[in-house]
Formats: C-alpha cells, structure tokens, sequence
DNA sequence: CGATTGACCGCTA
DNA sequence: TTAGCGGCCAATC
C-alpha cells in the first residue's frame, strides 16, 4: 500500500464516518470491512485518532464491535457525553452500548 | 533495520 | 461470561 492508496483510504474512511446519522453508530470493525480491509480494525482506530477536522467528522458515533464505547481523543468521557447527548444510552458500570444493535447503522459502500 | 505501540477483533479455555 | 493471547497494520522509536 503506498501512499496514494492510504491518503485514499484516510478520504474513504472519514467519508463512511461521516454517514453515520445523529442517534447512530458504526464499529470500528464495521468500518474496516466497508473500506475493504476487514482485518485492520486497529487501523481505523489509528486514522481516527489523528482525526483532521473532529468537528466535521463525528468519530464519537464509532464505538468498539463487542458494544463498549472504545476509546477517543479527547477521553472517554467526553465520547460518552457526546454520545448520550444524540440519544445513545450507555451502561456506565460496563462502558457498554444499550440497545447496540438496535442503534447500528448500516453503512452503504 | 527490528521492536513497540495503539480510539481493535475473535478464537479458545 | 470472561480473560488471555495471537493476529492485524501503519506509525513511531
């Protein structure tokens, strides 16, 4: 992968992020396998971290693929309050995602 | 160069 | 159900 490829796949990525409605949210997981590389979950972890524009791009809708809330930028906390904020209900003693599957977008391409 | 490090995942015991 | 562990991939050391 050179770096045209993976500028590509950084544009790709926070594009499917940015999809994801108020109220929703993707996995990690989800996003790698909709970018084409289902084994580099870490990967998108990684692009998110040095997220360019975290305003634009709501890197807080993409939580862990088990239902934890996974980790942020700027603290977990900060990513559950933003996350409760758009209606998501989260089990603060396991940091797990309430009604998880009800709330999964379904990303297109 | 090789080793380590993450906003992770899934198998196995 | 949970914890441990190997695997994954680019960046960083």
């Amino acid at each position: 992968m050179n770096d045209e490829h993976y500028k590509r796949l950084e544009e790709l990525v926070y594009r499917l992020v940015s999809s994801i409605p108020e109220g929703k949210i993707s996995t990690y997981k989800d996003i790698a396998v909709a970018a084409g590389i289902p084994k580099a979950s870490r990967l998108i972890g990684k692009i998110l971290n040095r997220n360019p524009n975290p305003i634009v791009v709501p890197c807080h809708r993409v939580v862990r693929s088990n239902g934890s809330v996974g980790g942020y930028r700027f603290g977990t906390k900060m990513k559950v309050e933003l996350l409760k904020r758009e209606g998501i209900v989260i089990n603060e003693s396991n940091m797990k995602i309430v009604d998880f599957n009800r709330v999964r977008f379904k990303l297109i391409r």
